[in-house]
DNA sequence: TACACCATCGGGGGAACCCCTGATCGCGCC
DNA sequence: GGCGCGATCAGGGGTTCCCCCGATGGTGTA
């Protein structure tokens, strides 16, 4: 890369986007500036910047509008988004990377962190502090709603969580009752106990109860 | 933290253990180290580490299966799990990730480097390499439809494929049959079809097979 | 001591599941 | 016209699932 990285520089707030101009001085080439989404969607099919910085919070549908503006075909070989914000809300930055953003930086960074951010999206890495990947990391694995819905898997009984595991798993009776050392019979009561207090109605549902809470 | 961070070290390989062992030196408190997942679970119940050091690739149903074992309640208040492979392929990076990891580093990895991630992780921060960071945002983007084995599914017909999908979501056939406006039969029929193909032997693990694939 | 709760079993039965061997019809292909 | 393949359907049968009724013994508690 010997040229200059191509930079769009996105927020509703004039004083700001001078600032990241003069912040990034001659590291790269700020090609435009936009202050609304309108603005920024035609400013990236002008001037097909190699990086946009963009504001989360935006007149016109917030940043996330921008990017899901852009033409399918741009997904691949078009801008590379950096969420600029001074947001650190959780949904904030899920929404944002949601919505195709590679990268998510809160507004106190420094002059040549920016920079060197704006680089490594460039070359399509990922930029993020660590905190804030937490939160993509939880919302993609599912953790964030563990915690809401223990009551209901409370109130099984030891006995009746280990059935409720494997048969979540796949196991037939048989083979769950071999497995425990106990009778189908008793397999069979063990489950109509589970089904019961879940509010579940065959072992089907209860898989995807399972596996919807990462029981599994 | 003013205690040492407890470490459990979790890898098929003695050799490599040793070696990771070495590098981390005194900076962490390696507690105990495991060789599969039986092991390691065994090994998480009784030292509780707060960071567990997981290979991907391991006997007994690899990394992930660890983490999958380990009881709900653990999710919050439970060790962090900072998977050391190394593959840098996306369907690892992203299962790992899915299953719970809080973050992903290589084996070309220097120990420094790792004793950094290690108390980042600790620290309930996420840790990545920037490139193996964009996998796991591809992936949650949905830019990337997770396509590791779809030889499987295109042997199947659109119908198979139709009917595969409402069993998977808990359908019984009779419901399947109405909504398909054919006979309970041909529910069957293709079930058998599709059983046969994806050499699944019963609608329980194809509900987990298609559960994996994120076909529901 | 009574009571509640849990884990363990049994019989019986209807529905659902899965497999087997068939069959007919339409479609594209050589 | 044959030939393969997909979609449709049928009968029959063995297994599994889920529920109903019941029972016994242990444990903790009011």
């Amino acid at each position: 890369m010997s040229h200059p990285i191509r930079v769009l520089i996105v927020d509703d707030h004039a004083m700001f986007r001078a600032g990241v101009r003069a912040e990034l001085g001659s590291a790269v080439d700020v090609v435009a500036e936009a202050a609304d989404v309108d603005e920024a969607v035609a400013a990236i099919a002008e001037h097909h910047p190699d990086v946009v910085l963009l504001d989360v919070h935006l007149p016109g549908g917030g940043g996330a509008e921008v990017m899901r503006r852009m033409p399918p075909t741009v997904v691949t070989d078009g801008p590379r988004f950096l969420a600029l914000s001074v947001s650190d809300a959780a949904e904030d930055v899920i929404g944002t990377i949601r919505a195709g953003a590679r990268g998510y930086v809160t507004k106190t960074i420094t002059g040549p962190e920016l920079v060197d951010a704006i680089r490594r999206v460039s070359e399509n890495d990922a930029v993020f502090s660590p905190r804030l990947a937490g939160f993509v990391l939880d919302a993609f694995a599912g953790t964030i709603e563990i915690s809401a819905v223990d009551e209901d898997l409370d109130r099984l009984t030891e006995r009746e969580r280990e059935v409720m595991r494997l048969i979540a798993r796949g196991y037939a009776y048989k083979e769950v009752a071999r497995e425990l050392f106990i009778s189908i019979k008793t397999v069979e009561t063990h489950m109509s106990s589970v089904l019961r207090k879940l509010q579940l109605s065959s072992r089907h549902e209860l898989t995807r109860w399972a596996s919807d809470r990462r029981l599994l």
